[in-house]
DNA sequence: TGAATGATCACG
DNA sequence: GTGATCATTCAT
C-alpha cells in the first residue's frame, strides 16, 4: 500500500499520482474499494480557494496534521467531502478526492446511494463520501492504516491519460489548473472535452 | 436554474 | 450575535 512518504510531497504531484490508485476502506467485515479517477489539489500557500487559506480553524485542523491524514468536512449543510493531507505537518494542504470507480462493495454503495446505476454511485465528492459511508467522525483518520489505505494503480497511468482543468465549484482562484482526472473515464463528476 | 440545508467564520 | 458563503446534489 502507499506509504506516508507518498503523501508527504508537493500537493499537485500527489493529486496527479493518486489517479488510478485504489482507495480501500475496511468497515467491520465489509471491504469497500474503488479506483480514483478525479482529484483536486488545495495548495499550502496563496491558494484562496483552500479552507486553510486563512490559517488553522476548528473545521480545517486536520489539514495541518501529518501527511496521510483524512480530512472530512460537511459542505452545503448536507454532503461530506474527503481529502488526504499532503506535504509537511503544519502546512495546511490536501487533495480532494472527487470521483472514483467502484470496485468492491458495490451492493452497499447502491443501498447507501439509493440507486443502482454504478456510474452514478461515486462520480462526485459528495456521492463517493456517501457511498463509502464517510462521516465527520472519520476526520483525522489515518489513510496509511489497515482499515483505510491506498493501493498502487494496477495499470500504468501515462501523462497522455491525464487531463488537467480548473477546479470545480469554487469562486476564488478559479483559474488555477489544479484538477486532475483520467481522460474520458466514464466515472468522472463531469465529462471534459480534452 | 434553483431549492435543500446548516455549519462556519469574519466582522464588529 | 449576525449574515454571507459554501471544494454539492438532485429535481424541475
Amino acid at each position: 500500500m502507499l506509504q506516508r512518504e507518498f503523501f508527504a510531497r508537493a500537493t499537485s504531484i500527489v493529486a496527479r499520482e493518486l489517479l488510478g490508485t485504489i482507495l480501500v476502506l475496511q468497515r467491520g467485515t465489509e471491504r469497500l474499494s474503488g479506483r480514483i479517477v478525479e482529484t483536486e489539489a488545495y495548495l499550502p500557500e496563496g491558494d484562496a480557494a483552500s479552507h486553510a487559506f486563512r490559517g488553522k480553524t476548528p473545521r480545517n485542523a486536520a489539514m495541518f496534521a501529518q501527511a496521510g491524514t483524512l480530512y472530512v468536512y460537511r459542505i452545503y449543510g448536507i454532503h461530506r467531502c474527503i481529502n488526504i493531507v499532503t506535504e509537511e505537518e503544519g502546512k495546511g494542504c490536501a487533495v480532494l478526492i472527487r470521483a472514483l470507480e467502484p470496485m468492491q462493495g458495490v451492493e452497499t454503495m447502491q443501498q447507501r446511494r439509493s440507486l443502482t446505476d454504478i456510474k452514478h454511485l461515486s462520480n462526485g465528492p459528495g456521492k463517493l463520501a456517501q457511498a463509502f459511508g464517510f462521516e465527520l467522525a472519520d476526520n483525522f483518520a489515518d489513510v496509511c492504516s489497515e482499515s483505510l489505505h491506498l493501493l498502487p494503480s494496477v495499470f500504468p497511468v501515462y501523462a497522455d491519460d491525464i487531463g488537467i482543468s480548473p477546479r470545480i465549484g469554487i469562486t476564488k482562484a478559479a483559474e488555477l489548473p489544479l484538477r486532475f482526472f483520467l481522460r474520458s473515464h466514464p466515472y468522472l463528476s463531469r465529462q471534459d472535452k480534452n
